[in-house]
DNA sequence: TCTTCATATGAACACATGCTCATATGTTCA
DNA sequence: TGAACATATGAGCATGTGTTCATATGAAGA
């Protein structure tokens, strides 16, 4: 509760006028949010091996069709994944290298 | 509830063996959880500027001191930030320069 | 030591999130 | 068209999560 605490306005300042704007870190943060559930990460981590049909990623994860559709759903509309239609199945994979480059660093990361 | 989907056991057992194992999926969706937040963000964004004590971090941003330090507590937890003591101030900055990376990586990524 | 200041911690609450069940949608093939 | 199958959607529930308030901890200086 104290306001008077050792704020350096100089600083403060400095980074205030340094930050991404408020909607890039909206922005950032959801793509982040979005790989930060271990079922999701499991399921980009297997569509970084290889497309596959919601019934095959079923079958890869823990949780049922149902939940891994909703999940999908969440993934494809921040364009993580998309789709392709072949017949009756609908194939996901990863829409862009940058996820790739990122999940490549993060393992690095957690490898130290 | 159909158990009988497309299921392409070739393709099922050729990520299951490819995937990263249970830990590191749990590991790398916890540095990505903990990046999306926005707080949290805002916090990973400025001190990526420049070392910051918890009060002016506080000023920078839109929650209490408490809740900055909530969040310092998770970061500094996963590596994500460290500390420097300096009298009665405590300066927080990137622990690690994987941290930088990934979120270079993901701003390219929102700016497509 | 006592006061002051910066930071940390714990409890509590409101809200978000991930899952399952049941069912709808939409495509293929007879 | 109608049955069969793959996927999507909505409701509901249990569990997590981010925040604040109040207070504790701990270092510095009088």
């Amino acid at each position: 509760m104290n306001d008077k605490c050792c704020t350096n306005q100089k600083n403060v300042n400095l980074v205030l006028t340094g930050l991404p704007s408020e909607d890039d870190i909206v922005d950032i943060s959801e793509i982040f949010k979005l790989l930060g559930d271990p079922s999701r990460m499991r399921i980009v981590s297997a569509l970084r091996i290889k497309e596959l049909c919601v019934g095959d990623l079923a079958a890869i994860m823990e949780i049922s069709q149902s939940g891994v559709s909703h999940q999908l759903r969440l993934l494809k509309k921040n364009r993580i994944v998309k789709t392709r239609r072949d017949g009756k199945l609908i194939y996901y994979s990863i829409d862009d290298s940058h996820i790739n480059s990122i999940i490549d660093v993060a393992l690095s990361h957690i490898h130290e």
